[in-house]
DNA sequence: TCTGGGGTCCTAGGACCC
DNA sequence: TCTGGGGTCCTAGGACCC
């Protein structure tokens, strides 16, 4: 499968894999390959694989528990509680084969780490016949050796260079690295955390079933190169309503636009990257006021003279309406304000007294801080920090 | 030679994911 | 000739506060 333009290799089956194509090379280079060998290529079609996606989480979460949906093709089910996990992934396996016609691997393990290894097995074994179990200490521990470095879930090419070098070949050589401030220090609190989960000591916890983006960015690469301000001006006003558009579909509002086109810099021509990016005082979802503003930005950095070959805009800085809600309320009124702070004096400190820096207001189960400038408000966990409800 | 001791907030940039 | 389109999280460092 190819990526927009027909530019790069984006998916491949094993066959293609096995010829050696890479994932995102460009297609130009293994065009005569696939040509001598016979490989079958196609433009993608993203809004059939939304829809299949769709179908296939709907049946997930008709028969599970808790379903986190990770990306177009791959969710995390919780399955505490599950008496016979083997079974119940056959099953599960079974009934969306049924159901909607599309094979699907399933990796049960301790950790998310530990089911992405799982899951890989399951993909590649043809004895585990598409789902694999590793709740032995012994089964985690064969498959960290057969397992590169470098295919471990959260290890990318630079970390992954760079645990070689100090002996970390293979995942198991990970989980039974002793110096674990040295992880730290090179591989930051990430890695550590993945060295935990390979443990079987959970660190990235089940994540809420409706997890809002944080900031949504619409960009395209063209087909031809753009030389016309009028042309890219559209273009950009085009990706603003899409990225509008998503941000309404989940209720928030932004407070930062951002714009871009830049020039081939594959092209050994004169290059230019614009970008322009706006904070705004009051939070929209307004399509006209973020067009508005996307013409202002353009209308700074644009320059004459430039082969433009991809352009993009994101919004991001999101609130909630809960949260716009309650910003605007401490804004207008004081009172509130008042009321905390009457609440807060009220309340006796039994251990050696003590001062309050900060308010929080609970809405529902969660609580936002605020200091004492309202700037923002902030979503809080700290444990040092008196929420008054 | 030494230069207070805490904090918060924000941003850019880097690394990773699919 | 021809090189995708989205996202997330973490860190360091600067600006600022008392």
């Amino acid at each position: 499968m190819l990526s927009n333009n027909d530019g790069c290799a984006i998916a491949r089956t094993k066959e293609a894999k096995a010829l050696g194509i890479k994932m995102g090379v460009p297609f130009f280079k293994i065009k005569n390959l696939c040509k001598n060998k016979g490989v079958a290529v196609f433009s993608t079609n993203f809004s059939l694989y939304t829809n299949i996606s769709d179908r296939v989480m709907g049946v997930l979460k008709k028969y599970c528990p808790e379903v986190e949906v990770y990306s177009v093709d791959e969710a995390f089910i919780d399955l505490s509680g599950i008496k016979d996990p083997l079974e119940f992934g056959r099953r599960l396996k079974a009934i969306i084969m049924q159901e909607i016609g599309v094979p699907v691997s399933i990796g049960i393990a301790p950790t998310k780490v530990l089911s992405k290894v799982a899951n890989k097995v399951a993909k590649v074994s043809n004895k585990a016949d598409g789902v694999v179990v590793l709740d032995r200490v012994d089964y985690i521990n064969i498959a960290l050796a057969r397992t590169k470095i470098e295919d471990l879930w959260g290890v990318g090419r630079k970390n992954s260079e760079k645990m070689r070098a100090l002996g970390i070949k293979r995942a198991i050589d990970l989980k039974d690295f002793k110096n674990e401030s040295l992880i730290r220090k090179n591989f930051s609190i990430l890695g550590l955390r993945m060295k935990k989960e390979l443990e079987g000591i959970t660190c990235f916890p089940f994540n809420q079933p409706i997890s809002k983006k944080k900031e949504i960015m619409c960009s395209r690469t063209f087909g031809d190169s753009v030389v016309n301000k009028e042309i890219l001006t559209r273009a950009i006003c085009n990706y603003i309503t899409n990225a509008a558009e998503k941000l309404r579909a989940q209720k928030s509002k932004c407070l930062k636009v951002s714009i871009f086109a830049r020039t081939n810099s594959f092209k050994n021509i004169p290059q230019y990257y614009m970008y322009g990016e706006r904070k705004l005082q009051n939070p929209t979802s307004n399509t006209l006021r973020l067009i508005n503003i996307a013409h202002e930005l353009i209308d700074q950095y644009y320059k004459e003279g430039f082969e433009y070959i991809k352009a993009g805009a994101r919004i991001s800085s999101f609130m909630d309406q809960q949260e716009y809600q309650i910003d605007l309320l401490e804004q207008a009124d004081s009172d509130a304000e008042e009321k905390l702070m009457n609440t807060i004096d009220s309340i006796n400190f039994r251990e050696g007294g003590g001062s309050v820096k900060s308010l929080a207001c609970g809405v529902d189960d969660k609580a936002w801080k605020m200091n004492r400038r309202f700037k923002s408000p902030r979503y809080t966990t700290s444990w040092n920090e008196l929420f008054v409800f």
